[in-house]
DNA sequence: TATTGTTATACTCTATAACTATA
DNA sequence: TATAGTTATAGAGTATAACAATA
């Protein structure tokens, strides 16, 4: 043993940091997920955007953005994409004119089920590893670490 | 109830996917650090080659861009910034002179328990939100799913 | 011919800031 | 003046491919 108070400098590498570990298996399953998505010329960002217009009411570019975290003027391209892929439209609020209110087309509600199949398929491959508790417990420690943190954008990049 | 073998057709958000939550936690604890070693200049991949020259022995570029999952010419970069901090050197092998050796110098050795600090810093102050025990179950669960699906690059983005 | 490393080029993604229209 | 949204511009980061030197 070394002198009691004289801590013994060891060289440690990248993986004492449990953020090491976290991002090394997330940029596994997010880059997976984004080549399944890239396959059908799809960004993780439009992917992302897309589900929120389906599940949030008067969505906007700017409630987008805070949801999402990015500026304005990279929603606006992002919004471009889907409106060329025809399955979002925007339409000007007759409230306030300057407010763009953002709604799936129905080619969109037609797609998003097959979008979410691949999300599912990539999740459940890899996650399988784990059983049911496993996978539980997983979530849980997650959940309590965002909760904390205070974490409320939706992850994009 | 619905029929026996009719499923029922519910909208799911993406919260359900466990790597959801995996890029959301991740996503935030990176992007810190990024940040931090983005206040001395560094970027994220600059600090995990310096890791690797650090720890491996032998170290070429082209062993780097296996480890790291990048391309040469991007390593190529990275080295060249590191090479500006006059963090490193290249020497030619005797042995091969197409092969370039990368090492640290004096200044590099010095600075890296000071990146180690930050990265300490960093990790303890997020992951303090859980006790020693679950910090241990979600290393334990990391750990495997990263065996399991053979994660061997060092995570760089 | 094959391989190592570098360089040239292009692309994607995003932010910043200028700008237009509306309030 | 302030705000919503778009557009113009620039920067970071990386891949692809052309290239030079060496094997």
């Amino acid at each position: 043993m070394g002198k009691r108070g004289a801590p013994i400098a060891r060289p440690r590498g990248l993986e004492v940091h449990l953020g090491y570990w976290l991002r090394l298996v997330s940029n596994r399953v997010s880059s997976t997920f984004a080549r399944s998505l890239q396959e059908r010329q799809l960004s993780v960002a439009e992917w992302v955007a897309l589900n929120q217009i389906e599940r949030a009411t008067d969505v906007t570019p700017a409630t987008l953005a805070d949801a999402m975290g990015m500026t304005r003027g990279a929603i606006s391209k992002v919004l471009d994409k889907l409106e060329a892929k025809q399955w979002i439209t925007r339409t000007t609020s007759r409230e306030d004119n300057r407010v763009q209110l953002v709604s799936l087309t129905r080619a969109g509600r037609r797609v998003l089920p097959e979008l979410a199949a691949i999300a599912d398929a990539n999740d459940s491959r890899f996650f399988d590893a784990l059983d049911a508790d496993e996978q539980a417990t997983l979530r849980k420690l997650l959940n309590r670490l965002a909760d904390v943190h205070r974490i409320n954008n939706l992850p994009v990049d």
